[in-house]
RNA sequence: GGUCGGUUGGCCGAGUGGCUAGGCAGAGGUCUGCAAAACCUUCCACGGCGGUUCGAAUCCGCCACUGACCUCCA
């Protein structure tokens, strides 16, 4: 495979041809969700993006091995290194065991996902399942001086690792600067300074999670886990650290400075960042209290939606944006690329039932061509999309002999769509199934249309309607066609 | 306050120097027993001011507004 696609990297701050280490492996990691409540809307955007690079390099031929960890301990409440652990605070009010939490939690994540076509990870590793490797990785920046040892718990010596290396280096921070503005709290007496930051955290008497370590009976900080979980499986060097761009301070600042200190040099080749999804221009998250989750818009049940929106029509929302771009989630924008989302797959089956003419009279030659492009250039959905479109134009065009398509260009054109818009793109309809069930249902409705149909040839008008009629009232739709019927539920 | 972004038509959202983005909505039309769909045509735009250029939504400067991060958040 020739390496031919653009990515932008958050380090550097511009697009750079990806060329993988060990080409055809790729290592990928991106930071999973910290499993103590509901996968919101926000929660969906990493995850369609990564699976869509994911698609992408997979369609490719390139071998990738995707990780994706579940964060379910050692992300505090309020301040870095400060209050509750999340998932320890909501076993306490429900009372249940912190690792209840976690599976109740990382079993609704994993349907969600599912149900908005995104791929499993080729490894899921849980941030609980490596403590031992993470207090490993304390013990190596430890050797080299850039940690410190207070009261049972390491922290790690900012200042001093700045002297040789540059912390801020990806989210573009001056060090000084944020030596001034970080704030001070209580409680932080045992940091050298407000910066520092955890890698190991001693428990408190009333702390359900904690493990044994050489400094104490404790935790390991927030941040530790994805060095410690992308040097094991994907090596001391990587390709591609992804993620949401609320991590890039601190939280993949410090994985930088962390597994630096510990490997000695740079561990990760390109960093992706999604941008957030904003309700009414601001940042849709768990702290601002203006999330929708997954399940309340699949069913609608939030004040703010006025109808529920299929899984698949808001990963099409989500892929009409750029990764890179804020996108604003209101009902309208919702409503809109639903409807569109039902043209494109209606397109598609169209598609399907095409029958080849003499010749071509549609050009679609170049689509698979300039869909690549727009992938090759950081990922550009949203103009896969507008292409796509193009060829639906294309189809229905066709489908209403209004225009030809010679054999070759309609196999072309099925192979090119069905790549782009089930591999890639991940978008399927709910119609795919094909087993003797659904091949009889299809049958029986067929048959009824057609019963519709005589009676439309003798201009039976009544029994035409009533067939039509009562389909629609069990949620079919009709549609005539020049010469037939179209339907669907 | 610091750092970094954004500001595109009724809505969402691409686009980095000249050539149609696309979707949804609106208007007119074709088709049609009706409906729906589809198709054709069409309307609506680049925050403001100045500069560079033959030419700027696209480059530069200033201003305005807005967002993210700087504390947990994808």
């Amino acid at each position: 495979m020739e390496d031919k696609l653009f990515i932008y990297n958050t380090l550097g701050r511009k697009k750079e041809l990806f060329k993988p280490i060990h080409s055809p492996h790729v290592g990928l990691y991106v930071c999973g969700p910290t499993v103590y409540g509901d996968a919101h809307l926000g929660h969906a955007r990493p995850a369609i993006t990564f699976d869509l690079l994911f698609r992408y390099l997979t369609h490719h031929g390139y071998k990738v091995r995707y990780v994706r960890n579940i964060t379910d301990v050692g992300h505090l409440e309020n301040d870095a290194d400060e209050g509750e652990d999340k998932i320890g605070k909501k076993a306490r009010v429900e009372q249940l065991e912190p690792m209840e939490v976690v599976q109740y939690y990382t079993n609704r994540y994993h349907n969600s996902m599912n149900a908005l076509n995104v791929l499993p990870p080729s490894i899921e590793p849980h941030a609980s399942g490596h403590i031992i490797e993470q207090i490993e990785f304390v013990k190596k920046i430890l050797n080299t001086g850039l940690a410190y040892e207070s009261e049972g718990s390491i922290y790690f010596d900012v200042e001093k690792y700045n002297q040789h290396h540059h912390y801020g280096k990806l989210s573009g921070r001056n060090i000084d600067e944020l030596m001034d503005s970080t704030r001070s709290l209580e409680g932080q007496q045992e940091k050298r300074r407000p910066i520092d930051f955890a890698l190991w955290k001693k428990a408190n008497p009333e702390h359900l999670m904690h493990w044994p370590s050489p400094w104490s009976e404790g935790f390991p900080g927030w941040h530790l886990e994805c060095s410690a979980m992308g040097t094991k499986y994907l090596g001391e060097t990587f390709d591609i650290h992804g993620g949401g761009m609320d991590l890039m301070f601190p939280h993949h600042e410090c994985e930088i400075a962390q597994s630096t200190a510990a490997l000695g040099h740079e561990s990760v080749n390109y960093w992706m960042h999604n941008n957030m999804i904003t309700i009414n221009g601001q940042k849709m998250g768990k702290s601002l209290g203006n999330f929708i989750t997954l399940e309340e818009l699949f069913t609608g049940s939030h004040p703010l939606l006025k109808q529920a929106f299929s899984p698949m029509s808001i990963r099409f929302f989500i892929l009409q944006a750029h990764y890179r771009s804020t996108l604003d989630f209101s009902n309208e924008a919702l409503q809109a690329s639903s409807k569109g989302f039902s043209r494109l797959m209606d397109g598609y089956q169209r598609l399907q039932k095409l029958t080849p003419g003499t010749s071509s009279t549609v050009d679609v030659a170049n689509l698979r061509q300039r869909c690549e492009e727009a992938m090759n250039d950081d990922l550009n959905s949203p103009i896969v999309i507008a292409h796509l479109f193009d060829a639906i134009k294309a189809i229905n065009a066709v489908h209403d002999g209004l225009a030809t398509i010679s054999a070759n260009d309609l196999a072309e054109l099925k192979a090119t769509m069905k790549d782009f818009v089930e591999d890639i793109l991940g978008l399927q309809t709910n119609q795919l199934a094909n087993d003797e069930t659904t091949d009889a249902y299809h049958k029986a409705i067929d048959l009824l249309l057609n019963l519709r149909m005589e009676a439309k040839v003798k201009k039976d008008w009544e029994t035409a309607d009533h067939i039509r009629n009562q389909l629609t009232a069990l949620g079919f739709e009709v549609k005539d066609t020049k010469d037939g019927f179209e339907w669907k539920l």
